[in-house]
RNA sequence: GGCGGUGUAGCUCAGCUGGCUAGAGCGGCGGUCUCAUAAUCCGCAGGUCGGGCGUUCGAGUCGCCCCGCCGCCA
């Protein structure tokens, strides 16, 4: 049988696992699903990227040991997975001895066959990212997180990925999926075409990292550390016990494409081993269109859709919804409408309404016969499924399935089985019978091709169909139309989506995800309030306070200030006779349309100031850390226009 | 700034090498059946296809310019 092996990123530990991280695993898991199907014995990889400089300040930052906090945080991750019903086959954590054997004896090959040197850099540097940044000047930020670089000389081991610039078009050239999709193979080709630079690979500058194997106190830059875990964990002490590498698939978020489509061959080509087979990115996970981050504190997790919606509906709306490869945008709200849409209308009616009928009016015993024109659908979806899956395009795939669930709830009111079964006459009771078996036949093609998505529901609707065989042993060999076998008893009815009421939904999954939040944030050991709270301001007297007069504000308008990235122009009404123009510096994290009809908290007693030539009467009251974007104050209760804040 | 991408009905998007009255799903509105999870099914909703100029018998679909948004530029 032939191996698929593919692989999630290896998570950075530095914070907990939210849905973004699921999304990318889901997916994968997802793909390995399928290639099973398709006859591939398909190993799943997720891990964790245990070492570095975050890390360490992280685990420090709460009075715990390196390895104390990564134990934490990479069990975390593992719970995870194992609550949202993914089966990981294979996993490393960096921190692992076994895996420092493999990066060091990596490295040594790449030492052996001349591409790794001693040099030094001097210039500025990144602590937060362990990122050299090459055309900055002192006191410049990180063009990543935004933080003030550090100017240090530094001795390190340098790979000279100048070499492979050559090697590396002509291996994107000769496979042109190497990354997908194409706009990430486009970036990727102009970056290197423009030309190489040798790539610093150890530190000095911290302990928390695995040792090279040469003198001095260096350890290796995080990322030649973690991309090695993908080969570590499939090691089992020899490559060829497994034969498992190199990778089929390397799925990946597309922030992280260049260091997985450039530095990784190259590390591979330098060590004369063999290269993975494709590196796919998906986009990112917006929420409510706005980027997930800590700074705006709209991070979503996992555990609350699960507990509410399910596992299913989760892994369904992410590869429904999103184009594969795109950017996406989550909402509760159109979770819960996909899948009462979908799932509880679509689907899970369907297999209800089918199964009832052949229990009313058979016995529950699967009767003979077939639509040619429903069976030639079939036969059509289950290709199309192949096709668009094998693609990932997986919300294609999808659309198909439904397409063929959609045209069976329509043959079943074209037929309106329910008055055959009045019927005793002519060929009544022949038509009852094909209508129901096709019904029932689509169903259980639907299901079959639903099982990589649907891991958990799926089940359930095989077993009510009366399946014997595992569902797990379909595969796209022998999944044909007729496959149902006539006579069958079906199981017991039971509804497998039940609608979810949307106002409820949300609620109760918000107010899970403040429980959950809080959660993790105790596993941290973060007191809530504690967030990077400005050090050092001196205590006031509650006059002081009062001096300020903060009101409740409405938007009325909002618009961008002409020649200004930042600015904001607002009319928001306090209450007062007349709106006030405010002019607020907060174009970066907001769009005027996010602003309108939004309440505000305002400085209302503030000296008037102009901006761009715009008299600003007050100032909006925001939240912002550093490096991050502001986020405004607000009120989850309602409240009056011109209420003061005191 | 350079390179790449993108802007189509309220929302999410299809529309390949240019050609019948511009499509789908969701939402909305009206109706229907009753097997079913207040589900299904049927009908309707009239969007300057970002803007302009051009090529063409004919342009979301090609070219140029402009505007907006996104990504990459170590």
């Amino acid at each position: 049988m032939n191996k698929y092996y593919l692989t999630t990123p290896l998570y950075y530990v530095n914070a907990a696992p939210h849905i973004g991280h699921t999304y990318t695993t889901m997916a994968a898991e997802t793909i390995a699903r399928f290639k099973r199907m398709q006859g591939y014995d398909a190993v799943m990889f997720t891990g964790t990227d245990e070492h570095g400089q975050k890390v360490e300040r992280a685990a420090e930052a709460i009075g715990k040991s390196p390895q104390e906090f990564t134990d934490l945080i990479s069990a975390e991750f593992r719970a995870q997975w194992e609550k949202l019903n993914i089966r990981v086959d294979r996993t490393i954590r960096t921190t692992d001895p076994r895996h420092r054997k493999v990066v060091q004896w990596l490295f040594q090959r790449c030492l052996d066959n001349g591409y790794i040197y001693k040099g030094s850099y001097s210039g500025q540097y990144c602590v937060y990212d362990e990122l050299y940044v090459n055309e900055a000047k002192p006191g410049d930020p990180c063009p990543e997180c935004g933080r003030t670089t550090e100017t240090v000389t530094e001795e390190n081991y340098f790979f000279k990925l100048s070499a492979f610039t050559e090697k590396l078009i002509e291996l994107y050239e000769s496979q042109p999926d190497f990354i997908q999709p194409e706009t990430r193979r486009n970036e990727v080709l102009s970056f290197v075409r423009a030309g190489l630079n040798d790539l610093s690979i150890s530190r000095t500058t911290l302990k928390w990292g695995i040792p090279l194997p040469v003198e001095g106190k260096h350890v290796f830059y995080v990322w030649f550390d973690a991309l090695i875990g993908y080969m570590t964990a499939v090691e089992d002490g020899g490559f060829e016990r497994t034969g498992l590498w190199p990778a089929d698939l390397h799925l990946i978020g597309k922030e992280i494409v260049r260091f997985h489509a450039v530095f990784w061959p190259a590390f591979l080509m330098a060590a004369c081993l063999p290269l993975p087979r494709r590196v796919f990115a998906h986009g990112w996970l917006l929420f409510e269109n706005d980027k997930m981050s800590k700074s705006r504190g709209n991070i979503v997790r996992s555990e609350p859709i699960r507990q509410v919606m399910g596992a299913d509906a989760l892994r369904y709306f992410l590869l429904r919804e999103i184009v594969f490869g795109q950017d996406g945008s989550f909402s509760f709200d159109a979770l819960i409408t996909r899948y009462n849409s979908d799932l509880a209308n679509g689907l899970g009616n369907l297999a209800s309404r089918t199964l009832t009928m052949i229990t009313q009016y058979r016995k529950g015993a699967i009767p003979e016969g077939s639509d040619p024109a429903i069976a030639e659908l079939a036969a059509g979806t289950i290709k199309t499924v192949q096709e668009t899956f094998d693609r990932f395009e997986f919300s294609k795939g999808l659309e198909a399935i439904w397409a063929l669930i959609s045209a069976v709830d329509k043959f079943i009111v074209t037929m309106a089985p329910w008055k055959l079964a009045r019927d005793a006459g002519g060929d009544a009771q022949q038509n009852l019978n094909r209508t129901l078996y096709t019904a029932a036949e689509a169903l259980r093609i639907v299901t079959a091709l639903l099982s990589p998505v649907l891991p958990l529901s799926a089940p359930k609707i095989w077993t009510q169909l009366g399946m014997k065989d595992s569902i797990e042993s379909v595969t796209f060999a022998t999944l044909a139309w007729g496959g149902l076998p006539a006579g069958q008893q079906i199981g017991e009815v039971s509804g497998v989506f039940p609608r979810i009421e949307l106002k409820e939904g949300v609620a109760k999954m918000r107010e899970l995800e403040e429980k959950v939040s809080a959660e993790q944030a105790a596993l941290l050991g973060k007191k809530p309030e504690a967030a990077e709270a400005a050090p050092g301001s001196p205590k006031i007297a509650i006059d002081d306070f009062g001096k300020v007069d903060l009101r409740v504000g409405l938007v009325l308008q909002a618009e961008r200030v002409k020649g200004s990235d930042k600015l904001l122009h607002l009319k928001v009404d306090l209450g007062e006779a007349q709106p006030r123009t405010i002019v607020a510096g907060i174009a970066e994290a907001y769009t005027p349309e996010q602003m309108l009809h939004r309440k505000v908290v305002i400085v209302a007693n503030l000296q008037p100031r102009k901006l761009k030539g715009i008299e600003s009467n007050g100032m909006i009251v925001a939240a912002s850390v550093e490096g991050g974007k502001p986020v405004l104050a607000g009120f989850h209760e309602d409240i009056p226009v011109g209420a003061r804040l005191k």
